[in-house]
RNA sequence: GCGGACGUGGCGGAAUGGUAGACGCCGGGGACUUAAAAUCCCCUGAGCUUUGCUCGUGCGGGUUCGAGUCCCGCCGUCCGCACCA
């Protein structure tokens, strides 16, 4: 054996002996049981990121050890190829968007291959090609068919210079993020799927999802936002209709003091028609900003209409109706009743107006009708002042309010979601083209099954803002597919959140004819493990779990929930270099490989002096502290790397990356070259203690790993590597650095592969199966027993496994330090835990 | 405002209610070497009157023979949502 560990030679070769033997690619008619293993697949921005190699490494340890396990494994790899940066880099560089992807693709494809993960690479997909998003359009349609799709104005974030729609994100201080334009809101025919169809399920799915962090199953909750309560109508006095409010709160009925309509409700609108100032107010009020400071600070305002409505309860009550800027049009039915004494919004706009705000709900004895303070009561109590509900439970009466609304038909009892319609129209070039004609005399016609894919033209120009399909000569015009007559195509293209909603059941089966087989669904799905970021907590994972349901609605599939468990991990962090710029007071930032890192301080290597080391914060192109993983594959090989990512810091918690760390983990990697290295297959003689260690590692380091524990895998291998190097000459020691070099596979496959050659084993560690561990070996039979006095720990003795009570008492009781501690008192109580201590009490 | 997570050495972090600080990093000392690198060994929570003792898991209480862990109340940091009626 060599003295060292050469990665550069050998990552590469053995990764082209995996290829060559294809080691990773899934079978579809295995029988062994089956784990579908899958990291959220990446954007091609042009580089791999840090992130993605600790994203990738946990999988691909997760997929080499059930394979080591007998599992039929499918680790699959693919692009989310369509977005908006590659559009940027066509207006910005004059490049193609395809060409610019697909190269992007080729080079962080390379970099992956680099780090050894094992992938299916037969199974590769970008969303960007047609062989994609040709099924996509078809699934598309057949949501169309089912109802699940459809078309409404809707108000959009329009940016006028770059003439395109943007996403709230997109959104700065009201102004275009690449532009800089004052964005208007825009009404535009908008394509919507019909999420809210699902709200409920999706929601009681959540219950369900026992393998999904807790976070982000509340995330979820919170999002769709269920709440139950009455909608009920306030009819005007002096006319037939009404305004329709809804309400969690029916029990405080008896409390109202004015109705409110938001700006834009049609009622609003009607009033305003022959009333300039309650104009002005309406447009006041769609200026204000929407950001959660300007709301934070905004007072709350309103505009009486000088009409009045019935109250529900009791005909003779009028209440005034306002025009508030704090009613949301979007939800519920746009308009609030107010209850001033149990609502925070509506106390302060009654101070302000100077309603009346009458108690009743009482928190305690305090029951008066006058309500004083500025603090609305929220919490439970007892109806008071409402007449015949006086003395019901909050409860009681909202069920009460409800069934009598019911029976006298002004109202019922109705549950409101938070969460909206998904809008997925586009007006960008690269993405899934809407595979829909319009014609003047057929209106919405959907593209035939036979005609698609709909694949982007590519003599698209960018010279100009807006969306090239709109102007590209050709592309849209078509003849209507029902009448024959001259037509033009939807020119929207759909959300890219669309193209990964399904993904991960393309991996499972790609045929040319079809999205995907049913049957290879039902053999995989769902994902066992998905990992990926916490940012993807509501949007993406939402999205799928809402398409896949869509698909089960509709027969296509038979699973309902795509990703059994979830695991969110943590970011890469690294510390900052910086110097304030004497000239303008600014810090300025360098790279790591800049700065010469000491025990305490760090020095930049173009003068020597020390540079500020700044607190350890997500990697960032502004703050330059990122390392690219190419370079650091380079310095200090694959294994270093990967198992850098893994030691340390738990995988949920951001991970600090440091030049000390990764320099560890290159010296554990020789050290471990050098164990291997005394491996002897002849040798004899037995060592009992270290064959235990050796088993006790094996099971603990199978859970660990199962329970993505990587850190603590690691923290015991490192223990068994020192127990190995301390032990003399034997089988036994034989034995457990075979067992070891198995542990540390599928996080160290180049190393342990090549030395598993040079020991002269057959066949590959990637082929190899997980150490057999004998169940007797993990039981200790010896046991260390804590002796305490009075709770505090005075000695230990070493004694059998299962040694009876008396004797771990009388032991105790003999010992020096005992009898020291002890003082001569008498002991009054002794509890005595078998084979962990004993606790005398005096 | 609502919801959630977290708080343990110089640092990342271990610890089914039962010996706090495993393992790694940093630091210190030593061996080998002409020297360096590499490697190996030892030490490394604080304090003290150092065979040992006291203190110690954000702060204050409580439950328990025994609390980092459970309960109550604070403080701090981070994350998500936010005028959702």
């Amino acid at each position: 054996m060599t003295e060292r560990f050469d990665p550069s030679a050998a990552d590469g070769r053995w990764q082209r002996v995996w290829d060559g033997r294809q080691c990773f690619r899934a079978d579809d008619a295995s029988e062994k049981p089956r784990s579908y293993v899958l990291e959220m697949f990446p954007y091609p921005s042009g580089r791999i990121h840090i992130g993605h190699v600790r994203n990738y490494t946990m999988g691909d340890v997760l997929a080499r050890y059930k394979r080591m396990r007998g599992h039929e494994v499918l680790h699959p790899m693919g692009w989310d190829a369509f977005g908006m940066p590659a559009e940027n880099a066509a207006m910005e560089k004059g490049v193609h968007p395809g060409g610019w992807t697909r190269d992007n693709i080729a080079n962080m494809k390379a970099q992956l291959k680099r780090l050894g993960f094992a992938l299916d690479w037969s199974r590769e997909l970008a969303t960007c090609e047609p062989e994609y998003y040709g099924h996509e359009q078809a699934l598309f349609l057949d949501l169309y068919e089912a109802g699940l799709v459809y078309r409404k104005e809707s108000a959009v974030n329009w940016d006028p210079v770059d003439q395109t729609v943007l996403a709230n994100e997109q959104v700065i201080d009201g102004r275009g993020w690449r532009s800089g334009a004052l964005v208007e809101k825009r009404k535009l025919s908008q394509w919507f799927l019909k999420i809210t169809q699902f709200a409920n399920d999706l929601l009681a799915g959540l219950d369900g999802l026992a393998g999904w962090p807790e976070k982000v199953r509340l995330m979820q909750e919170n999002w769709i936002g269920k709440s139950q309560g009455l909608r009920c109508t306030f009819r005007h006095v002096a006319r037939q209709d009404g305004i329709e409010v809804f309400t969690t709160r029916p029990d405080t009925l008896y409390g109202a003091s004015f109705v409110a309509v938001a700006a834009d409700h049609p009622f609003a609108a009607r009033m305003a028609a022959n009333a300039p100032e309650l104009a002005a107010f309406i447009a006041e009020c769609k200026r204000g900003g929407t950001t959660a400071a300007e709301l934070e600070t905004a007072e709350k305002q309103g505009f009486d209409t000088g009409i009045t409505v019935e109250h529900p309860l009791d005909p003779d009550w009028h209440l005034p109706v306002y025009v508030a800027n704090f009613v949301l049009m979007e939800y519920g039915t746009g308009a609030v009743f107010g209850c001033p004494a149990h609502d925070q919004r509506d106390l302060d706009f009654a101070r302000k107006y100077d309603l009346p705000v009458r108690r009743v709900v009482s928190e305690g004895d305090e029951t008066s009708e006058t309500f004083h303070g500025d603090e609305a009561y929220t919490g439970p109590g007892r109806i008071v002042n409402s007449r015949w509900m006086d003395g019901m439970s909050v409860d009681e009466a909202k069920a009460a309010v409800i069934a009598r609304a019911e029976h006298e038909g002004w109202g019922k009892g109705e549950t409101q979601y938070r969460l909206r319609d998904w809008g997925v129209s586009r007006q960008r070039y690269w993405g899934t083209p809407i595979p829909f004609i319009h014609c003047e005399s057929c209106g919405v016609v959907p593209v035939p099954k036979s005609q698609l894919p709909v694949v982007l033209p590519e003599d698209v120009d960018f010279q100009v803002p807006g969306n090239p399909l709109v102007r590209h000569p050709t592309w849209k015009h078509v003849d209507c597919p029902r009448c024959g007559q001259a037509a033009v195509r939807e020119t929207d293209t759909l959300d890219t959140f669309v193209d990964s909603s399904w993904y991960f059941l393309r991996f499972a089966s790609q045929p040319g004819d079809r999205p995907f087989y049913p049957e290879a669904i039902a053999k995989w799905l769902p994902v066992e493990q998905y990992i990926g970021g916490i940012e993807h907590a509501i949007l993406h994972l939402l999205y799928a779990r809402f398409w896949t349901r869509a698909l089960a609605h509709i027969g296509l599939i038979d699973v309902k929930e795509p990703f059994a468990s979830l695991f969110t991990q943590g970011m890469v962090t690294h510390e900052t270099y910086s110097r304030i710029d004497p000239a303008n007071g600014q810090p300025v930032y360098f790279s790591p490989a800049e700065v010469s890192r000491g025990g305490d301080n760090a020095t930049l290597k173009a003068d020597g002096a020390l540079v500020e080391i700044g607190r350890v914060i997500k990697m960032s192109k502004s703050k330059k502290n990122v390392v690219d993983p190419d370079d650091i594959v380079d310095h200090y090989g694959a294994d270093a790397v990967r198992w850098f990512m893994l030691s340390d810091s738990p995988p949920e918690r951001d991970l600090p990356w440091s030049e000390a760390g990764i320099e560890g983990c290159a010296r554990f990697v020789q050290r471990l070259w050098r164990l291997f290295g005394q491996f002897d297959g002849a040798g004899g003689g037995e060592d009992r203690p270290l064959d235990r260690k050796r088993d006790q590692t094996v099971a603990a380091v199978a859970e660990d790993i199962e329970a993505l524990s990587f850190n603590k895998a690691v923290a015991r291998i490192y223990e068994l590597a020192s127990a190995i190097e301390k032990a003399p000459p034997s089988a036994s020691r034989s034995a457990a650095i075979r067992a070891l070099l198995l542990l540390a596979a599928p996080m160290m496959p180049h190393l342990t592969e090549e030395a598993w050659a040079e020991m002269g084993e057959s066949g590959l560690v990637a082929e190899a199966t997980w150490p057999e561990v004998d169940p007797a070996l993990l039981v200790e039979d010896e046991v260390t027993i804590a002796v305490q006095v009075k709770g505090k720990l005075r000695d230990t003795l070493t004694v059998a496994k299962g040694t009876a009570r008396e004797e771990l008492e009388a032991l105790a009781l003999a010992s020096d330090k005992v009898q020291r501690a002890l003082e001569g008192v008498q002991v009054k109580k002794v509890i005595v835990v078998p084979d962990r201590l004993v606790n005398l009490v005096a």
